[in-house]
DNA sequence: TGGCATTCTTAGGCAAGTGAACAAAGTAAG
DNA sequence: CTTACTTTGTTCACTTGCCTAAGAATGCCA
């Protein structure tokens, strides 16, 4: 009966989140402003905060200068209070990271393999994996919150694990999150990587509490994770974000979904390579990423062809961009993912600047873009940042969590 | 210090709310599958519903066949409890309506005028036509909850009012919101013209409490609404949904904008009227709306040029529906407003079509579109049923409402 | 040293929600 | 008709989160 449902009540525990997530997106910060960004009195934020000190997860650091009275006295989160444990499953291998409770990434380290095996045996794989370096590293498993597993594409809502059509195939079926769970004895959460993504840049970049950012994710498709006032948007189905398959063209090229010009058809790391390809340049890379990698250089060093190529990825990505901040009304978009980490800088300026254009030109608020300071493992980060936020920011205010259905659903 | 901050203890009065929503939803519903929906104790919902039932709102009808044990008491709104108004403001003139809880039209009418005129002097004449229509109709002014009031535009930061950049320029400084509260001596909110749609239809329709659906709205512009789970998704500057000027063609003409190829450019009435007009066609008509109705008249007769170009505008559409139905992993897009009331029959197969085929592709579920059953007076709806919901459903969790912030500044 | 300002804590109270016992209103079996 | 059982709905004592109000701690300034 535990998780039936999330009921009203469950709104209750949120002041404690709030509190935990304004300190984290401070980085410092003193009692009074907490009563201040909450709404909520200094005795309430008094009482909960000593809560918090009590339970190790946050530290009295010094005082700040007086302004006239006493002074304030400095909070902060204690980094090394929680770990929690992030896995990136991909065609091309799985990404570990181990992350503390400020975001910062303790352990990193990354296998090939996973795609074509036999799921049983993943599982085994990861749970030795994580249980070798956790001792290694020398983190006290009791402080371990979670693992987070994430890879690419939409979710279903059968097993609760994402599922990519092609490849994985033997995936699509396995009860992944129950597995685990028992083969690591911690809690399990599956999400989609994009989604991910913008959680760790949520949990690990300081950005502010109340905002509207997506993180544009591109790997080997493109997806986006939305986050508001610090909640994932997940539409009806998870599968929020999907930007893969919008149309930036309606006379393009046909996409095996079925429409015409869709943005991962036109711009993908995919298309790029196999435009490459057409126009006759040589790659000698193993897969995608690899030749894309390539690609990105030859067109850093100002070869023209493979940049004229990335320009022409860049110019539909701004269009995805676009749309977004557009229907969304974002104030921040983020560049993550292993493609955007190889070429990031050659994308920013396109999408800079037909973002700019188009919301000066309107009177409205800028759509700031960055390149994540993390971009090759923000998927494996996300997974962490996932359960440090699950377990200490939950505040899906009303918001039931499909995810952790399956897993219980399969448990029994 | 009444509206200083929203604070979590917001979250409070919640469960009437939802309690609220959920016997409007379900029309007829008792309590036992209020405690299931809910999540809340049997204990909880029969207090809660005692005091709804205490003041007025909610009646007991009867009782449900026994399932083996005592039969469910059934309850209902009372229609007749409360009511509401709501002012749709366009270029061409004002449309009024007084709703009743159940969202159903009790008076309905309309006047010329407004765009150009004084703003006081138009604010003097909707409060006295909606004292004379009031008491025409005999609606107990007690029971009034207050006043919607909807435009078209984006809504400005400053004063809380929808503005639209090229018409209306002497309103944009007025602080319409409570002149109006002091005119009528009834609340006021304020809102853009889609966003009401969507409430409007989520109030009347029957819909679901737990859906993410938008109502994609065309009147002399392009906007959508969106309502993910009975709450209005605004984004960071209340803007969400601005789907005028996503782009569906990276070399179509040049959108004011500043870039290429916006929807509203595309096919928006006033693009398919200008289309029209360079194709040799001859219109009559005052404005675009005159004339996007003509033409709407005869591509439904069969005449060639005016079917081809709007199925042209229909196709733009169907991306911008598609590319909404992606982004927020929508359930139902719903056509409304003047334009889809004038001419939906021609767009919805094309939109429909569009969203079956690449999700269907994509094993995803599916995507419903409809025509609102009350599309030329959905905005006007929609104003009233913002009212509703504020007074009866307000579960913004944790999200401040920008648009009651301007009626307390100007007030003092 | 004694105001004074500011920060933080303690104490009492209100309201929402829960759990558990109980009352009410039916069906099913003798 | 009586008895047992099921389901629905209510009452009541208790917990919890938050607030108001008062006070304690800790600095500055005259």
């Amino acid at each position: 009966m535990s998780g039936s449902q999330p009921g009203l009540g469950a709104a209750h525990a949120s002041s404690r989140s709030a509190i935990l997530d304004l300190i984290r997106a401070a980085g410092t910060i003193s009692r009074v402003e907490l009563t201040r960004a909450t709404g909520l009195t200094a005795a309430t934020i008094s009482t909960v905060v000593r809560r918090l000190i009590d339970d190790g997860l946050v530290l009295e650091v010094g005082r700040a200068e007086s302004t006239g009275g006493k002074p304030r006295m400095l909070l902060q989160l204690d980094p090394s209070a929680r770990y929690a444990i992030g896995v990136h499953l991909d065609h091309a291998g799985i990404t570990y990271v181990i992350a503390n409770l400020g975001g910062a990434i303790v352990a990193r380290w990354r296998r090939p393999g996973a795609g074509s095996d036999d799921p049983r045996e993943v599982v085994a794989r990861i749970a030795a994996e994580i249980r070798t370096t956790v001792t290694r590293v020398g983190v006290d498993p009791a402080r371990i919150l979670g693992l987070g597993v994430v890879s690419p594409g939409p979710i279903s809502a059968s097993t609760g694990m994402t599922l990519t059509p092609p490849v994985m195939q033997r995936w699509t079926e396995f009860p992944l999150g129950a597995a685990l769970e028992e083969a690591i004895g911690l809690p399990v959460l599956l999400d989609n990587d994009a989604t991910a993504a913008a959680i760790g840049e949520y949990w690990s970049g300081g950005i502010s509490t109340g905002s509207a950012f997506a993180a544009l994710y591109m790997g080997t498709g493109i997806g986006a994770g939305i986050l508001v006032d610090g909640t994932v948007y997940r539409g009806s189905s998870s599968n929020a974000g999907e930007v893969g398959h919008i149309c930036v063209d309606l006379d393009g090229p046909e996409c095996w979904c079925g429409n015409r010009g869709c943005v991962e058809a036109l711009a993908g790391p995919a298309a790029v390579v196999a435009a490459a390809r057409d126009a006759g340049i040589d790659l000698a890379g193993r897969n995608v990423a690899e030749n894309f990698g390539s690609l990105a250089r030859a067109a850093s060093r100002g070869e023209a062809l493979p940049m004229e190529l990335l320009q022409r990825s860049a110019r539909y990505l701004g269009v995805a961009a676009q749309t977004l901040a557009n229907v969304l009304d974002l104030e921040l978009v983020i560049l993550t993912g292993p493609a955007f980490a190889l070429a990031g800088s050659l994308y920013l300026p396109e999408i800079e600047r037909r973002l700019g254009q188009s919301f000066f030109a309107r009177g409205s608020h800028p759509v700031r873009v960055i390149i994540s300071s993390n971009a090759p493992e923000a998927a494996a980060v996300g997974a962490a940042a996932l359960v440090l936020q699950s377990e200490l920011a939950p505040r899906q205010a009303g918001v039931r969590m499909p995810l952790e259905l399956p897993l219980e659903v399969t448990a029994g």
